[in-house]
DNA sequence: TGACATACTTTGACAGTCGTAGTATATTTA
DNA sequence: TAAATATACTACGACTGTCAAAGTATGTCA
């Protein structure tokens, strides 16, 4: 059995990823979800309406905006929405990776990794 | 504003934290809680609410036993049900502690923390 | 007597995720 | 030319874990 990316730790951090990639410059829904596939090696793929659902919650929140745009010349696909971070955006941003550190902290704790200390066979 | 704990992330963490508590002996919702308080420093204090439903789901889903025990001649507080891990609860914890480290691994590439790294002025 | 710690249960609300399905255009393949 | 595939999104409704609020009950301590 495979082992897989936790849906409930990554709840929530999906608005973080999504607001790291709009970090360096705005994008629209295909890509954003690419792009995430990619950085994550393939090992995690965010749902169609997870993604888009994130994106009416952060827009309500201020932490994005939107705005249509005339494709590029190539012209491949429909008309998109993109999405530009906002200042308070960045801010949200910064909380969520202070956030993580210190959640991340508390976790380990009470998790154990095959090969880390317990060098006295247990069990 | 403090920085607090992400109930998001935390949320099916719950049930690991519990189990790693239970790996070394049995016991009972509010030593629990105690215990998950002070491992973390004070930093993560499980809900009530949130502790009793993690036990019936994991009984519920065999992870954990429960039994009744009289207690302790102190005789300190009402009758308890105390719960003890089962093998399937050890496979999940180790299980869970191997997801972790996967989800981890995602998540951090999408996290920026203040003095890492990105030495060159990007932006 | 009254506050506080212990020990737990019930109920119901909430939020984020996600399966399913549908709409619509453009490109590629048979 | 037709069908498959990629792009780009929306709507709906179910599910799950968390959690606030409130209640029950016992024992301890001032």
């Amino acid at each position: 059995m495979m082992t897989e990316i936790s849906s409930d730790v990554i709840r929530g951090y999906n608005d973080t990823m999504i607001l790291y990639i709009l970090k360096k410059e705005p994008s629209y829904g295909y890509e954003i979800s690419k792009q995430i596939k990619s950085i994550s090696d393939g090992k995690y793929r965010i749902k169609e309406t997870t993604l888009y659902s994130a994106f009416t919650r952060m827009e309500k929140n201020g932490y994005i905006e939107s705005f249509t745009q005339d494709q590029d010349p190539e012209g491949s696909g429909k008309k998109r929405t993109y999405y530009r971070i906002t200042d308070s955006g960045r801010r949200y941003y910064r909380e969520k990776c202070d956030e993580w550190s210190l959640t991340k902290d508390v976790i380990e704790r009470f998790i154990e990794l095959e090969g880390e200390g317990e060098e006295n066979g247990n069990d």
